[in-house]
DNA sequence: AATCCGTCTATTTTT
DNA sequence: TAGACGGATT
C-alpha cells in the first residue's frame, strides 16, 4: 500500500488520503491531477474503504476515461470490472439501457449525435411547416440543447416573446418525434437519466447505496444539468471528490458553469479545498508568465503555480510583417528544432481559431514538414460512415425513420423526393414508421420503395446471428455503398474508410463486453473515433488552443497573438468574455514544458480581407524579465535574433507605402501609444491616416497635426 | 440525378 | 479566401 503513496507531494498525499467527506481539489495545470484522481481510487480500494463496485468516476472525454482505467489497473492487482468509469454520456447510456422501461424508452433506443440531431430538427421544421429563414434548424437545435442542459422540458421554457414561444413549440414537437422514433440526443441522455432518478425512488436509493464514492474530473467544465445530476446521485450521504481548475474553464460557450465549483463547496459542506500548485511540467519562466497573466482576472478562486525546476529559457516573442511571414518563420524555427533532435510530435502549434491553420499548413507543406491538424471531421462523422451506420441502424431497427430517409435513395435507386414525400404523408396518416408505410405502398414509385424494403429485410435476415465485423461486411456489399464509392472519381478514401469500419467493429468486440449491434451503434455515437487510425509518422501537432487543453509539448508556438484574434473580437462583447480569453491564453502557455514561442503579425488575411492588427494585450501582461524579443521594438535598438524572417511561401506582401508612412506600419502616438496604420486618405498636407490603437480604438488622424513617429 | 453557380457567412467543441 | 448551401440547369 505504501508504494501507492510514494513520491506524492504533501498536497497530493493529503488529497489522496482524505477522510470520508466530500472534497474539492483545485488542481493547477500540470500538477498531477490525473495521478491524484487515480491514486485516490486505488487507495480507497486498497485500504478497504470501498469495493470497486462502490466507485463511480466521471470524465468528459472517452480518452480521459480510458486513461483513468488504464492507470488504475496498473496500480491495482485486482479487476476493475465492477467500477463505473466513464463520461457523463456514457454512464447515462449505461443507466438508460439497464432501466429503459422505467425511463420510458424502447430497449433499442438510439443515440443521435449533433449531426443526427440537426437532421431530426430539420424534419420537425418541415413537418410543422416552419419558415426556416426565421427559425433556422441550427438555432432551433441550439435552443433545444440549451433548454435541456438547464434541465427544462418544452413546457418548462419561459415564454418571453413570440419567438421563444415558437421555439418551445418546435422543441415539444422534436421531443415527440424523438420519443416516437426511440431516439435520444446527447442532452437527452443526461436529462432523461436525471428525471429517471428523481422520479424513481427505488432506483435512486439503489445507486446511492452502491456508489459510495463519486469522483469527478474537470469539474469546472460541468454544466448546470450535470451538476444537478451529480447532486441527485450523490444524495446527502455519499462522498464526492471533485477535481478542477477554475483558471482552465474555457467552455462557457457550450454551457460550462464555473459557478458550480463555489456551489459545490456550499452544497457539500466542503471542509477541505486542497490546492495542487506544484507544477511538474513547465520551467519557471513559463510558469511566471502564466501566473502573471492570469492574475489579471478578477473572478478566481486563487492559485499560484510553482516549480522546483529552474527558470529555464525566456519566452520568445516574434513580430512578423504578415501571417505569411509568421508562418515561414515558424517553419524555419521548427526545422531548427528538428535538427536539434526534437521530435516533431513534441512540438505544438496553437492558434485561436481554425481558419489560422491554413497559412501555416501552406508554409509547412512547401517545406515538406510533416504535420497533423487536429479537429475537423472525425471518423464516425464522415459522410460515408454515416451512411453505413444508417444501414446498420435499419438492420437493428427498420422503423428508424432518420436512417430510412438517409439511405432510402443512397446509393441512388430511383426513390426521388416525390416518392419520399408521399411516403412521409402516408406514414403520418397511418401513424406508422416509414418502413411500415413503405411495406403497404403500391403504384409505380412504390416499386422502387418496395425494393428498398426488401433490401432492408434481406440485410436483416442475412446478418442474423453473424458476428459484428461480418455484419458490417455484408452490409457494405449488399447496400451497394462500396460499389458506389468505388465507381466515384475520388472515392478511394471513402472506400478505405468503409473498410476501416469493419476494423472498428472488430476492435469494439475486443474492447467491450457487449457485442451486439445496438451497443456498437451507441459506441459510434458516443465515441467519435478520434484515435481511429492515428498514423505512426512523427508529425508536428497543429490545433486550436481549446483542443490543446490537457496536452503538453516540449516546445509550443502560440500564434496570431493579435487584438481581435486573441483575445477574439467577439469575446469582448460578451460579459466575462475577456476573462475567458485570458484563461484560454493561460491554458495555451501552460502547455509548454521547456520552450515557448509567442508570435503575432502586423497584417493578416481574414475573410478575404487584409486586416491590420495590434499586438495582443496578453503580451503586455507578461513580465518583461521572462520575455525575449526576437524582433526589434520601439525604443529598443538592440535585438537578439533575426529581424525579419524568411520570405513567406507565397507572395504575401504588405501594401506599398503611400507617403512617409505605409499601411500596415507600426507607429507611436504621444497620447494613444502604439498603433498600426490601417488606411490612408488624401496626400501631402491633407493626408489622413486611419490607425488602429487596439484598446484605445480606431482613429482617423490628420498627418499634419498628429505627432506620429515610426515605431 | 448530378453538376454548376451565385449567395452567404465566417470563434472556440465534446458527447 | 473558402466552404457550405440552395436553387437552377443540364
Amino acid at each position: 500500500m505504501l508504494n501507492l503513496l510514494e513520491n506524492l507531494n504533501p498536497e497530493q498525499l493529503a488529497a489522496v488520503t482524505l477522510p470520508d467527506q466530500s472534497a474539492l481539489i483545485l488542481a493547477g495545470a500540470g500538477s498531477g491531477k490525473t495521478r491524484v484522481l487515480t491514486t485516490r481510487i486505488a487507495w480507497l480500494i486498497q485500504t478497504g474503504n470501498v469495493s470497486p463496485n462502490g466507485v463511480l468516476a466521471v470524465t468528459f472525454t472517452n480518452k480521459a476515461a480510458k486513461e483513468m482505467l488504464t492507470r488504475i489497473s496498473a496500480m491495482l492487482p485486482i479487476s476493475t470490472r465492477g467500477m463505473w468509469v466513464g463520461t457523463f454520456h456514457g454512464l447515462c447510456n449505461r443507466l438508460l439501457r439497464a432501466h429503459y422501461r422505467d425511463a420510458g424508452l424502447p430497449q433499442l433506443f438510439q443515440i443521435l449525435d449533433s449531426q443526427d440531431q440537426h437532421a431530426a430538427v430539420k424534419r420537425v421544421l418541415k413537418a410543422l411547416s416552419v419558415d426556416e429563414d426565421r427559425f433556422p434548424a441550427r438555432e432551433a437545435q441550439y435552443f433545444i440543447s440549451a433548454a435541456k442542459e438547464e434541465g427544462k422540458r418544452a413546457r418548462d421554457v419561459e415564454i418571453g416573446d413570440e419567438i421563444t414561444r415558437r421555439f418551445a413549440e418546435i422543441y415539444a414537437a422534436y421531443d415527440e418525434q424523438c420519443q416516437r422514433e426511440g431516439a435520444v440526443d446527447f442532452a437527452e441522455l443526461l436529462l432523461r437519466t436525471f428525471e429517471l432518478l428523481s422520479r424513481n425512488e427505488i432506483l435512486r436509493e439503489h445507486y446511492r447505496g452502491r456508489f459510495r464514492h463519486i469522483l469527478v474530473d474537470e469539474f469546472q467544465d460541468t454544466n448546470r444539468l450535470q451538476y444537478r445530476w451529480l447532486k441527485l446521485l450523490a444524495g446527502p450521504k455519499n462522498i464526492m471528490f471533485a477535481v478542477g481548475d477554475d483558471d482552465q474553464s474555457i467552455y462557457r460557450f457550450r454551457g460550462a458553469h464555473v459557478g458550480n465549483m463555489a456551489e459545490f463547496e456550499r452544497d457539500f459542506r466542503v471542509e477541505n479545498v486542497i490546492r495542487l500548485e506544484q507544477n511538474y511540467r513547465s520551467h519557471g519562466h513559463i510558469l511566471s508568465a502564466a501566473n502573471a497573466l492570469i492574475s489579471h482576472n478578477r473572478k478566481r478562486l486563487g492559485k499560484n503555480l510553482w516549480t522546483s525546476a529552474g527558470h529555464g529559457e525566456p519566452l520568445r516573442v516574434y513580430e512578423a510583417q504578415s501571417d505569411g511571414y509568421e508562418a515561414s518563420w515558424l517553419t524555419e524555427e521548427v526545422q531548427a528544432l528538428k535538427r536539434a533532435g526534437l521530435r516533431l510530435a513534441d512540438i505544438g502549434v496553437l492558434y485561436r481559431s481554425n481558419a489560422q491553420s491554413r497559412v501555416i499548413e501552406h508554409s509547412l507543406f512547401s517545406a515538406g514538414m510533416p504535420y497533423r491538424v487536429y479537429g475537423g471531421l472525425r471518423f464516425f462523422e464522415r459522410m460515408e460512415i454515416k451512411h453505413a451506420l444508417a444501414y446498420l441502424r435499419l438492420v437493428a431497427n427498420p422503423e428508424d425513420d432518420g436512417a430510412f430517409l438517409r439511405v432510402a435513395n443512397f446509393p441512388a435507386r430511383g426513390i426521388g423526393a416525390r416518392s419520399l414525400e408521399a411516403l412521409q404523408d402516408a406514414a403520418k396518416a397511418g401513424d406508422a414508421s416509414l418502413y411500415k408505410a413503405a411495406s403497404g405502398l403500391s403504384g409505380k414509385s412504390g416499386a422502387a420503395v418496395a425494393a428498398f424494403v426488401r433490401l432492408v429485410d434481406a440485410l436483416k435476415a442475412e446478418t442474423q446471428g453473424l458476428p459484428l465485423p461480418e455484419t458490417v461486411e455484408v452490409m457494405l456489399e449488399k447496400s451497394g455503398l462500396v460499389a458506389h464509392y468505388k465507381a466515384e472519381r475520388d472515392g478511394a478514401d471513402r472506400v478505405e474508410n468503409l473498410n476501416e469500419l469493419v476494423n472498428a467493429a472488430a476492435a469494439f468486440m475486443n474492447e467491450e463486453e457487449e457485442h451486439d449491434l445496438s451497443a456498437f451503434l451507441a459506441h459510434a455515437s458516443l465515441e467519435s473515433g478520434e484515435n481511429q487510425a492515428a498514423e505512426g509518422v512523427d508529425a508536428l501537432q497543429l490545433m486550436t488552443v481549446h483542443s490543446a487543453k490537457g496536452l503538453e509539448f516540449h516546445a509550443v508556438f502560440i500564434t496570431g497573438l493579435e487584438e481581435g484574434l486573441f483575445p477574439h473580437e467577439q469575446s469582448v462583447l460578451e460579459d466575462d468574455g475577456l476573462e475567458e480569453e485570458r484563461r484560454l491564453m493561460y491554458v495555451a502557455i501552460t502547455r509548454a514544458r521547456t520552450r515557448l514561442y509567442l508570435s503575432f503579425a502586423q497584417t493578416r488575411m481574414l475573410h478575404g480581407q487584409t486586416r491590420y492588427n495590434v499586438a495582443s494585450r496578453f503580451l503586455d501582461e507578461l513580465p518583461e524579465e521572462v520575455v525575449k524579443r526576437l524582433t526589434p521594438r520601439p525604443g529598443h535598438a538592440r535585438f537578439d535574433g533575426v529581424a525579419w524572417g524568411p520570405e513567406p511561401a507565397k507572395g504575401h506582401k504588405a501594401k506599398t507605402p503611400s507617403h512617409g508612412f505605409r499601411i500596415g506600419q507600426s507607429v507611436l502616438h504621444p497620447k494613444f501609444g502604439q498603433g498600426v496604420i490601417v488606411n490612408s486618405e488624401g496626400s501631402g498636407t491633407d493626408a489622413r491616416l486611419q490607425i488602429n490603437f487596439g484598446k484605445q480604438g480606431m482613429k482617423w488622424l490628420a498627418l499634419e497635426y498628429a505627432k506620429l513617429t515610426a515605431a
